[in-house]
DNA sequence: AAAGTGACTTGTCGTCATAGAC
DNA sequence: GTCTATGACGACAAGTCACTTT
């Protein structure tokens, strides 16, 4: 797949612009900003150890103190001020926090004291958490003593178990209070009643739920984190050492229907075949892919031969699979699609969980029928028999309390129930293909679980903005450093900065070659003189990066040294991998791993062109300046899509109807003139005659036709421009919510033109942010 | 130190319903 | 009313990263 030339959006002053790289495939980066000119300038700090403290606790106020007023309006940051929203970015690096800065002082409000630099000060980035509580800010400098300086990155680690707490409750709560912005009720969490009359949940929830402990409340709840040991699970101890529930109760997953064979023979060498039902089904698999591009790739069809000539046997009639004609299976198969099918069961029973009270949705309860293995690019495995999971496949976890959910398919059992409240998921299977790995199932998006550690997510990736200035003059410093392995790491950490590079973890002979910032090869860069790079690689999924960025020049040369007397397939950073790269995060902020720079660096960006550009307008111009921001995040972090096999198709029709509205025009401004000498308007080509109207009414329609022809253009323009890049995926993992929430809110624009009803839901936590909220 | 494993996040695509085009 | 382009949604593949085991 071809990447295409993109074109950034923003205006040419680079200076304010966050983080530089646009990108230009084509080996011209005109448009590539240094990112020395916006990001280096004065950081002067380069004092390793300044660190950081977190104040998780931020998360444990109540949401509404939680966002302290970025304006100064109170306790905090007194001099953030809503101006700020235009600054230039390059100041908002430019607070590098100290500890000071972050620890709550008393004096709280000059807090954020370090705006270096001149007039720039105002970012309003972090505030002093001071709006915690302050028992929570007691905890906290007591903590901060005992680790020294440094502080985590984590939104909410191990200082306080509870620091999430408020995040637990509110959440539901929040949501439940207004219920009427959620259109299907069903789909937000209620705190499940007694004897709620409600469906399958009902029995089970009802004992569970009675037990007083289960009414959950605020209070209650919170008690029971601080004391945290409450019930660890006997099982060794899993997950991050958290406890993620308290009571969990569900149903089970439940299996698609066992194969029903049709009895249709597919030839061989021109002649019926009898196949067994199993011979059948896995025949029907293959025959129903003809019109994929898998279907006729030769590793496909060669792995898919060896699985199914074990069920055919060495020595049955079929040995080759060319000679093979599905015509028959596949035409009965299009009969069967045309055919009404019946609504697929909605499995009501198995939507939904009680956590701690709480009835949520439950994402994926439906275990995952058979089938061929698809993967992505060229993977190794492609084209094999993904077989049927059966019940003694899977392994169950809820809550001791809970029911054990009955088997579904009769005369099975399940292969094992556990009770282990320090992992989030409800049941599990190991993947057919790659028995290594591991198939979750789990809450649903927009559950209160999900959300928070989304948030968390967020809140981490936030944090990075007080050390994102410190940490680049580190790596910058280090570009020249002589230990081999310094220079790497510093290396590796500005590509993933500047990049949004993913960190590039080891993979196996039997996945599909692909790499990330770590496992690049010295054949997926190049040089070009004077000091850019052109990066040509796969990434995640087999998507191919190509982009071509002008770089430091110190970095350049380090990169042209990492790969002096390599081979194209050796390792670029031989060095290095992802655990040290990672180690080495870790001691500049405590919490830091690769990814979030993937997050800061998209969220940032965000917020950063949003301020910018935002004009005033009506909401849809408001609506376009947030997809070209999205856009820009989405090229950045190089979300793809395939085009469309319609879309040159489209394309065409639309300048077809522009060439129409076109003739119009030209049809219109004549009789403008006609109008004008006094003479009556010429028919319209259809024949039908036209009214005679005054040269003003002329001109009004010439204008309107104008207008019409413009907004086609672009939105044409548009479609061409959207036409291989994916929005849906930033939105969904990597802009923080809260920025758009508190863009709506500031610029009247509804939620709802920016986040579809799934959005809304997952991103509940978020809703009630401040306008104000900066990133 | 490498390899394995466990838990969870991130990512693209196919399918389906439906709003909109004709 | 039928056809079709879109977007929502689900399916499920493929990453990240911590932690164990060898």
């Amino acid at each position: 797949m071809a990447t295409e030339t993109r074109h950034d959006g923003f205006s040419d002053d680079d200076d304010d612009k966050p983080i530089v790289f646009k990108r230009s495939d084509n080996g011209d980066s005109e448009d590539v900003r240094p990112l020395s000119s916006i990001i280096f300038r004065n950081s002067p700090l380069d004092k390793p150890s300044e660190i950081i403290k977190d104040e998780s606790d931020d998360d444990e106020a109540p949401i509404s103190s939680r966002f302290r007023n970025k304006n100064g309006n109170e306790v905090s940051g007194s001099k953030q001020d809503s101006t700020n929203e235009k600054k230039p970015l390059v100041k908002m690096f430019q607070n590098g926090s100290t500890l000071e800065n972050e620890r709550p002082s008393p004096k709280v409000s000059g807090k954020r004291l370090l705006e270096k630099g001149s007039s720039a000060d105002q970012s309003p980035v972090k505030k002093p958490k001071v709006s915690s509580s302050s028992t929570s800010v007691a905890m906290k400098s007591l903590k901060i003593v005992k680790q020294g300086d440094k502080r985590k990155l984590e939104a909410g680690n191990d200082d306080n178990d509870d620091d999430d707490d408020d995040d637990d409750v509110p959440i539901a709560k929040r949501i439940k209070s207004d219920t009427s912005k959620y259109k299907t009720p069903s789909a937000k969490p209620k705190v499940v009643k007694q004897s709620s009359t409600s469906s399958a949940t009902k029995s089970k929830v009802k004992r569970v739920v009675s037990p007083p402990s289960k009414t959950r409340s605020k209070k209650s709840k919170k008690v029971m984190n601080e004391s945290k040991f409450a019930k660890s699970s006997k099982t060794l101890p899993t997950g991050d050492g958290k406890k993620k529930w308290t009571t969990l109760v569900h149903n089970g997953v439940t299996f698609p229907p066992l194969y029903k064979p049709h009895g249709v023979q597919i030839l061989y060498k021109g002649k019926p075949v009898n196949l067994t039902p199993e011979q059948e089904e896995v025949a029907t698999m293959f025959a129903v892919m003809r019109e994929t591009d898998f279907y006729n790739k030769p590793l496909f069809r060669e792995n898919f031969w060896n699985d199914w000539r074990k069920l055919l046997g060495k020595t049955h009639e079929i040995q080759k699979l060319d000679d093979c004609d599905f015509t028959p299976i596949y035409d009965w198969h299009l009969e069967e699609k045309k055919k009404k099918k019946a609504p697929r069961e909605k499995g009501e029973k198995y939507m939904w969980a009680v956590v701690d009270g709480v009835k949520e949705k439950v994402g994926n309860f439906r275990v995952e029928p058979p089938g061929l293995f698809r993967g992505r690019g060229e993977h190794p495995k492609t084209g094999r028999l993904k077989k049927r999971i059966h019940p003694c496949d899977i392994t169950l976890n809820i809550g001791k309390d809970a029911p054990i959910p009955e088997c579904p398919i009769p005369g099975e059992r399940w292969k094992e129930v556990k009770h282990d409240n320090m992992v989030t998921w409800l049941a599990f299977w190991n993947d057919p293909i790659n028995p290594k790995r591991v198939k979750y199932v789990s809450l649903s998006a927009s559950s209160s679980q999900k959300g928070q550690s989304d948030k968390k997510k967020y809140e981490k990736a936030r944090k990075l903005k007080d050390h994102i200035e410190n940490i680049r003059a580190t790596y910058t410093k280090n570009f020249t450093a002589k230990d081999v392995s310094k220079r790497q790491i510093a290396v590796a950490t500005y590509l993933i900065d500047k990049l949004a590079l993913r960190a590039g973890n080891e993979k196996g002979d039997d996945e599909a070659d692909t790499v990330g910032c770590c496992t690049l090869k010295v054949g997926n860069v190049e040089c070009v003189p004077p000091n850019k790079i052109k990066f040509d690689f796969l990434g995640k999924d087999s998507i191919q990066y190509v982009n071509t960025v002008e770089v430091e020049p110190l970095a350049y040369k380090a990169i042209g040294q990492f790969r002096a007397g390599k081979s194209n397939s050796d390792d670029l950073f031989d060095e290095l991998d992802t655990s040290k790269l990672n180690a080495h995060l870790k001691e500049l902020v405590p919490g830091l791993t690769a990814k979030v720079f993937r997050t800061y660096n998209a969220s940032i960006m965000l917020d950063v062109m949003l301020r910018q550009e935002t004009r005033e307008g009506d909401v849809n111009q408001k609506v376009v300046v947030y997809q070209q921001a999205n856009k820009e995040v989405a090229i950045i972090c190089n979300h793809q899509r395939t085009v469309s096999k319609s879309h040159g198709a489209q394309i065409e029709r639309l300048a077809g109807k522009i060439e129409g509205l076109r003739e119009g025009l030209k049809a219109l401004k004549n009789n403008l003139e006609r109008a004008i000498k006094g003479k009556s308007p010429l028919e319209g080509s259809d024949g039908k005659k036209t009214r005679n109207i005054t040269p003003e009414a002329w001109e009004k329609k010439i204008a309107q036709q104008m207008m019409k022809i413009e907004k086609m253009e672009r939105d044409m323009q548009t479609k061409e421009d959207l036409k291989t890049v994916a929005l849906g995926t930033s939105k969904i993992n990597y802009m923080d919510p809260r920025i758009t929430v508190a863009w709506c809110k500031r610029h009247e624009v509804p939620i709802e033109k920016i986040f579809n009803k799934s959005l809304l839901e997952k991103f509940a936590w978020a809703m009630d942010v401040e306008p104000h909220f900066t990133f």
